[in-house]
DNA sequence: ATTAATCCTATCGATTTAATAGGAATTACA
DNA sequence: TGTAATTCCTATTAAATCGATAGGATTAAT
């Protein structure tokens, strides 16, 4: 299942890349239109801009702006912030491997065979796919 | 991230795919080659069995064993018994369809749309993945 | 009978997730 | 210079899920 925190996360960045440009987008405002409790949204935003996709303006009239284009905003960036690594089994993870404990020889697992198949599915999806298009209406 | 149980089920199954036909395999034969918790294990055949994709034998000799060919079990039938519905958000599964409490519109909806995509992307490998093909050496 | 297996239900502990609380720091602007 | 508006930060809590265990009932082979 997505996670709450990515569901919430693309649907601000998507209100963000669709509302007019330069102009810092506030948490309150995000929050209402979204339907997102506005402090699980804050805290959202804060990782956002902590991996650099956001940036953000302090005090009154302030809030969050996109740091690039959305057409050059990767999902597989913002996926793998939000939601963590892409694959669902650290032993097929491209950033984050990890060896099974239990698994014996990694050639002849068959959870290893399949899960290398749906994390490359996966990814030529997240790599198609930008901000660009998530906000496209 | 993908459940143990699915994992130890996969590798459960495979087992018994790579073993001989129709010999009931034990779960706790099962449980000691592919190093899974035997109680836990017991609860997954189970699983299998009431979903219709393992038989099982009681007493003396029993076990579990496959109802149809390795390369008629596909994994779209495996993995939503294991793991659940295989799209991420409830608003596009297929078997499991529900309306998202805080989405006005799936029509504009990023979330859907993206998901929509891994959706299918994931079905693709699960679709043309059997039993056989996670089993072959 | 005895032994060996599945079957069933319940429960527990740990972890993760979703959300909340409270205030510090910063900025605009009157 | 003061006040309101906003992000920033840390801690905490409540609920859900996951992984595993416990204990025995049932069934079948010998």
């Amino acid at each position: 299942m997505l996670s709450k925190k990515t569901k919430y996360g693309l649907k601000a960045l998507t209100y963000i890349a669709r509302s007019e440009d330069d102009v810092p987008q506030q948490v309150n405002v995000i929050a209402k239109s979204e339907q997102i409790p506005q402090k699980f949204l804050e805290s959202i935003l804060l990782t956002l801009r902590k991996s650099g996709i956001l940036g953000s303006k302090k005090g009154k009239h302030g809030g969050y702006y996109l740091r690039k284009e959305p057409s050059e905003i990767l999902m597989t960036e913002v996926m793998r912030v939000l939601e963590g690594p892409i694959a669902m089994v650290p032993c097929v993870s491209l950033n984050y491997y990890e060896k099974c404990d239990d698994c014996i020889d990694e050639a002849t697992c068959s959870v290893n065979k399949l899960m290398i198949q749906v994390r490359d599915n996966t990814l030529e999806v997240f790599r198609n796919t930008t901000l660009a298009d998530l906000s496209a209406v």
